[in-house]
DNA sequence: AACGTTACCGGAAACGTTGCCGGAAAAGCA
DNA sequence: TGCTTTTCCGGCAACGTTTCCGGTAACGTT
């Protein structure tokens, strides 16, 4: 900013007042003389003064910014939960610093550097694809920084943590398959360090234990949220002369790409293959046919994780980590078959 | 963050030199004895020292963080604007602050003061649907904040711009239903008072005019990006007697709308009805049918605003504003028909 | 009339940096 | 040897706030 900004030293000069009067008006503050405090508003709104938050923080030590990093942004869930969570800091005073890790190792931990160099009074994470190694995350909490995690839990963390319920939406999800006729499900898999991934499998595999059926590990692809993954191995599957006839994708951009890889090969959904997804966005609804499946709440994880770390941030030592999983439910579309 | 960060003091008295001294050689300046450098860098990072990047912004007057609003951040447009955004930040060193306003002047100005509040370094902006007072962001500008505006553009404000050849885009897409043999092409028209929803309205027009089609001004439909309205106007379109066989939406959100209700119809896209919308995302491809759009640069335009900025924050008043106008482009998929 | 209260206000330090200015020691030059 | 120059470093003010600590004046109480 070119111009300078008028500070409370301005509106002290013209009142003939010290500055620290000014102060106590502005926050109003008690010890103060509803006149002069008048006063000093009054010139202020006409100064057009604003606050220089930057003193603020660095005086109080709190700069009522929270960090949000997130792998990626171009697919719609990590926006949406974004937005959850901006509306509840903002709704509280805090302001909203995002960043995204690309998937990268090393840009996340060189964006956590920056986010502890911001001074941001907590963070919302979701880790990256490749993060195996956690000691830079440890490290900050070490240094008190408050983390909240979602999505892309790791166990060994400590913090609060917000995940939906994957083994039970996955779990159902297969058992849907199951009931609507399928007989070879094959999983389209997240990477295993995760428990995200983890669970969906588990659910998975337990639904159709309970339902005995065979496992068949080689209908198991490690899509691993990587792109252009779930293509190759749709194809591969479907090239197989044992082709399977249901497609259970662990998130939605493999779903998308699952359905695309069908339709080049002129099959039918879900005719010849029914196909479900663990729905990142309200879009899934618009592919074609419309796709059912697991939803989640994401709005509202944003709004959890955001609440959590605050209550962190206000609390501190007093706070003590909470999980919480949230429940997904089913919507059915056109994907899979009529329940007969 | 409850337990306290190592400072500049911390390395200076362990060391045994001044601050000014640990300062020096952290920001690797001249005037400094290569061993003490060593020295203090080597127990800096020992430390793990991060530097108060609120007390350097408060010295040097800058924060290195620019501010981003938006009107809304669950369609795919903005988003993925933001991404090209933080990409060219971060590469420069700048921070990447997003606020939305939720289409809603109130929440903007808010936004707004708090930007300015919390001193960022500039501010690029697309305004929200109902702003038409535009004395807030005269104000910031007249404090000397640097804007640039994109997509949501007004002319009577000054700053550099970054914006699509609205109305050769449009036109071209009316061109190609107009040569796919629609006769009776409707609009789905964007708001008036942003150049993006006249530019659009005036390639719409100026189509029909050079084939010598007449203007039905019936079947403009004033739709505002407000949500729901495209669904209710083509609803009106689909009932009358003379029923468009085309569509040209001036957004993917409210083609989208659209198409779903040409759906609920019964109606076949594109032998009953052609589809056009002006692209936000890449995710258009997945609707059914894949929907020809007119697609925009997105990720050079959050790139092309960051870069105009930052240029704008280093070299100050020297600075004069740019406009910068991006190439469209038509993807013909398959909600048009083909050209015969 | 002397004292204690209350109401209001100013001074000054502190938050963690940066950057100017000046000074001491070491090095170069005659 | 005596001088100037270079090299390196420390002191200190400043950025705009908040907050603690006192202080003054007006008021009320006996």
């Amino acid at each position: 900013m070119s111009s300078k900004q008028p500070t409370i030293w301005d509106i002290a000069i013209k009142l003939n007042v010290s500055i620290s009067t000014v102060s106590r008006a502005l926050r109003n503050a008690p010890d103060i003389n509803p006149d002069t405090k008048k006063a000093i508003l009054d010139l202020a709104h006409q100064l057009d003064y604003q606050p220089n938050t930057i003193a603020t923080s660095l005086r109080k030590n709190k700069t009522n910014i929270i960090g949000v990093m997130v792998p990626e942004f171009v697919h719609a869930f990590f926006p949406n939960v974004i937005l959850g969570i901006q509306e509840a800091a903002n709704e509280a005073g805090y302001k909203v610093m995002t960043m995204q890790s690309g998937e990268s190792l090393d840009i996340e931990k060189h964006n956590l550097q920056a986010m502890i160099s911001s001074r941001v009074d907590g963070l919302i994470l979701a880790i990256s694809r490749e993060t195996d190694d956690y000691e830079h995350i440890k490290s900050a909490q070490r240094k008190g920084l408050p983390i909240v995690f979602f999505n892309r839990i790791v166990d060994e963390l400590p913090g609060s943590k917000v995940m939906v319920d994957d083994y039970q939406g996955a779990y159902m999800a297969v058992e849907h398959l199951i009931q609507t006729g399928c007989r070879r499900i094959a999983h389209l898999a997240g990477p295993q360090n995760l428990t995200i991934g983890r669970n969906r499998l588990n659910g998975y595999l337990d639904a159709l234990k309970a339902h005995q059926f065979p496992i068949d590990e080689s209908l198991i692809m490690p899509c691993n949220f990587l792109e252009g993954k779930a293509r190759i191995y749709t194809q591969q599957l479907l090239d197989r002369p044992d082709r399977p006839d249901a497609l259970f994708a662990v998130n939605d951009p493999a779903a998308i790409e699952a359905l695309i890889c069908i339709q080049e090969h002129q099959l039918s959904i879900p005719d010849d293959i029914s196909l479900i997804g663990f729905s990142n966005a309200p879009h899934s609804a618009f592919v074609t046919p419309p796709m059912t499946a697991v939803a989640q709440p994401i709005h509202a994880m944003g709004r959890l994780a955001a609440e959590l770390l605050m209550r962190q941030i206000s609390e501190g030592q007093r706070f003590s980590p909470e999980t919480h999983v949230l429940q997904t439910n089913l919507i059915v579309r056109q994907s899979t078959r009529r329940l007969s």
